[in-house]
DNA sequence: TTGTACGCGTTATCAT
DNA sequence: ATGATAACGCGTACAA
């Protein structure tokens, strides 16, 4: 607890014998220094263990170095079975990384959560915010941005004003595929477990389902879960409930789907030869499931990085592109 | 986009008619300012959208409101199924919360994470720094005491200088009086399933099943697993067939427990008839496990509303005691 | 009760 | 190549 001075620009130029401004030069690396000066100011820096403040920095470079991931969601659903978080935090995480850049972690479940992150954001702790996901119509993006903070989410806003850059992936072909690979292959009575309809990912999921059924004249079937486990249980049910005779699910999420497989066991119905399923992800438990998971693949980690490469430019005042949409593919496995 | 300038106490204060020192002590909440320039100074704040810079503010105060909490783990293991973490995190979050203190998350795997957190603590970020969590003799605790930053640990550490202030559960009293209870019912060669080896948690857990064992005169058998289900199952296996006739199992975390109960199954044995089992931790799922399970309960979310409070009172230049030790209880369900 | 003036630790501009 | 010196935006003694 010997809450020791901590040495100061000024202490290391004394002791090596030079003034302020060249120290500065030292650390901030320039190279416009002599080799026996800056060997000096090294040792200096070194036997003091000089840090520089990041207060004082920042107050006058208006930078922190440092990015804020933000996860509208509470501690709970965060660190759930569901491994979307998971991988876009390892992907923003290694991009900063890489750039020397700190994340910073923020959950907000709560409104006055919400209210901390702009503050904490307005304040200037860090360069940039980057949303991990968006419910609904949240006005926080675009409240940060108006203030001339560096933004980017992740799925399109719903909000339009002003328009935060974003980086989705494209839900609407994959979904198209998943469901055009079901009629190929004689599916007629094409179910769907969709998506929460307060986030873009659920709408837009839904929405490839039903434009694609309707091109082909087919009839439709909706059921909507949260993309948990539990709701896919709870959805296959009462999709099994309103009609016994389909043929084939699309769920919107490889979580629920695994959930609906659990429910089709329950009910005898035997996958894929009474009932085709296909989910939405490809997270790696679903080449294990039983059996293994025809799925929508989407580059999660590369969406991560994306994120990240995004605002590093635009916190290095780049223009960039309102949207980046990442590609997904159909991976065919046992289950459709 | 716009990068607006963004308003500061000068602007303020010309628009409200009055001096920054006026202005600032508003925005601080000091009493001492009359009602009437109180209420314009507060228009003018709200009409301008000021935010105190943050670091200009600390660079004065020599605090950032913020506190640290450190996850020396992949992201891969924080956001896995244990949900030790995320119960830690959500006591730090609600007492920080309670406390108008900002959380920042930062985990560190890797090495080069462990170097960034040094450099972005010394660098004066952040107020204080919490662990979540020691891995062997980490030195990064004991690095940051000695440049006067409050540091907390959950967990002892294993390192003794300088002597880093904890909080933690009484493991070994815990896992003693489990141990005792399979004696008391009969178990004759109990066996563990035992934690990491370089995490005190593992440590004193195996101790005090060591202890218990060798005061009854007991033979003792040790597998030791990574607090991971898959390594439940594999420890338990291990365990079988290096005895085939073992009837009890202590287990240092629910997690492999359940693993040890699919093992069990797997091999033909029923539980408890068989073979008795306990866990560590008392997670929600293991109320619901087949057959539940008998476990220590752990207090996680007060362990880290406890370490919130201890950093708060660092923080605020209080003594506070070396380590705070709170209670454990067997819950004893069906399977032991 | 309010204002003046100084200092927090850096970086950056300008001389030298 | 190096050294004064002026910001950066704020809190707070101290003075009024």
């Amino acid at each position: 607890m010997t809450t020791r001075e901590r040495p100061t620009l000024e202490a290391v130029a004394r002791r090596a014998g030079v003034s302020r401004a060249t120290v500065s030069r030292v650390v901030n690396g320039s190279t416009t220094v002599a080799a026996t000066i800056r060997e000096a100011v090294n040792r200096a820096v070194d036997e003091l263990g000089y840090v520089p403040n990041q207060a004082a920095r920042s107050l006058v470079t208006q930078r922190t170095d440092s990015v804020a991931l933000i996860l509208p969601e509470t501690a709970n659903r965060v660190f759930s079975d569901d491994l979307f978080f998971p991988a876009i935090i390892r992907g923003v995480g290694m991009e900063l990384e890489a750039a020397d850049k700190q994340l910073v972690l923020m959950m907000t479940g709560s409104e006055a959560g919400h209210h901390r992150v702009e503050r904490y954001a307005v304040a200037g702790h860090v360069d940039g915010v980057v949303f991990a996901s968006i419910h609904g119509a949240d006005p926080l993006p675009g409240a940060l941005a108006r203030r001339g903070i560096p933004v980017i989410c992740s799925g399109r806003p719903m909000t339009a004003e002003p328009p935060v850059p974003y980086v989705d992936v494209d839900h609407a072909g994959g979904v198209a595929a998943a469901v055009r690979h079901l009629i190929t292959t004689g599916r007629r009575r094409i179910a769907t477990i969709a998506g929460p309809q307060d986030m873009v990912a659920g709408i837009e999921r839904l929405a490839g389902y039903t434009g694609t059924l309707r091109a082909a004249g087919l009839p439709e079937l909706v059921v909507t879960g949260d993309f948990t486990r539990e709701s896919g249980i709870a959805a296959m049910r009462a999709l099994l409930d309103r009609d016994p005779d389909l043929d084939a699910v699309f769920v919107a999420s490889d979580l629920m789907a695994h959930g609906a497989l659990m429910a089709l066991r329950e009910a005898g119905r035997q996958v894929p030869a009474d009932v085709a399923v296909i989910g939405f992800d490809d997270f790696e438990i679903s080449r294990y499931s039983d059996p293994p998971l025809t799925t929508v693949r989407q580059p999660i980690g590369e969406m991560g990085r994306t994120l990240a490469r995004q605002m590093l430019l635009l916190i290095n005042g780049d223009e960039i592109p309102e949207s980046v949409v990442l590609p997904t593919e159909l991976i065919v496995r046992d289950s459709a």
